[in-house]
DNA sequence: ATATATTGCAACCAAATAGTTTCAAATTAA
DNA sequence: TTAATTTGAAACTATTTGGTTGCAATATAT
């Protein structure tokens, strides 16, 4: 095994999948975060540690508190991946689309 | 932790994205996959294991062989996914084109 | 019929992961 | 100044992960 911590292990895990989605939506503080989850609040700030890492998160100082918000440039990674696959699935919708525009022509088949 | 399998947990490994990668091309045979990685052919099979729990790929049989195909509607899964991040990063470019945009009409600024 | 090839599965192992509790640092409130 | 709040980091633990080797099952070749 070796170390890795890129994007794709970061939304691995489903609790950051959601952070993401919250602070996405807007700014908030871990305490705040720690509040939607059923685990402790040092259990978010690992978490947060995690997609601080990758970019994925930033963090704006209030005093005692830290906002963290969501940076969606490094989400493109992912968007680009899956290019390579899109093609893929887009055929086959190509392909359904064919035989229902067949069906139209020839409506009781031949 | 709790007990997980799903897509987003099957993409964060390296050697399994490379596999889908390899196999969106053309099926393949565990074997054939095992000697594109630094790894035993074991190790190749759990991965598939994995990717088949999660139908990200198909196999057919072929005499005492097994070709392993890519599906890609599972994929899908995480395209939706980031759809609801899709508009922050354009949002992002459609500031910058507003920028741009900007200095055109006034090319030397004011 | 016997040997070879291809594969999946079980048992085992080291490292990584996600969680906990405890504690120290820094900021705000009393 | 002193107490309370907010946070990250360290130490520890249980589980998961990705890897290995060995083996049994099946299909092909000799």
């Amino acid at each position: 095994m070796i170390e890795r911590r890129d994007v794709f292990q970061a939304i691995a895990d489903p609790t950051r999948r959601a952070i993401l989605t919250l602070i996405a939506i807007q700014a908030m503080t871990p305490n705040a975060l720690a509040e939607h989850f059923d685990t402790s609040r040092q259990a978010v700030s690992k978490h947060i540690r995690i997609l601080t890492e990758c970019e994925l998160v930033q963090q704006e100082h209030s005093g005692r508190e830290i906002y963290y918000s969501f940076n969606p440039t490094k989400l493109k990674e992912v968007d680009a991946w899956l290019d390579q696959f899109r093609q893929l699935w887009e055929k086959r919708f190509d392909q359904l689309d064919k035989v229902l525009k067949q069906l139209k022509t020839k409506p009781h088949g031949k």
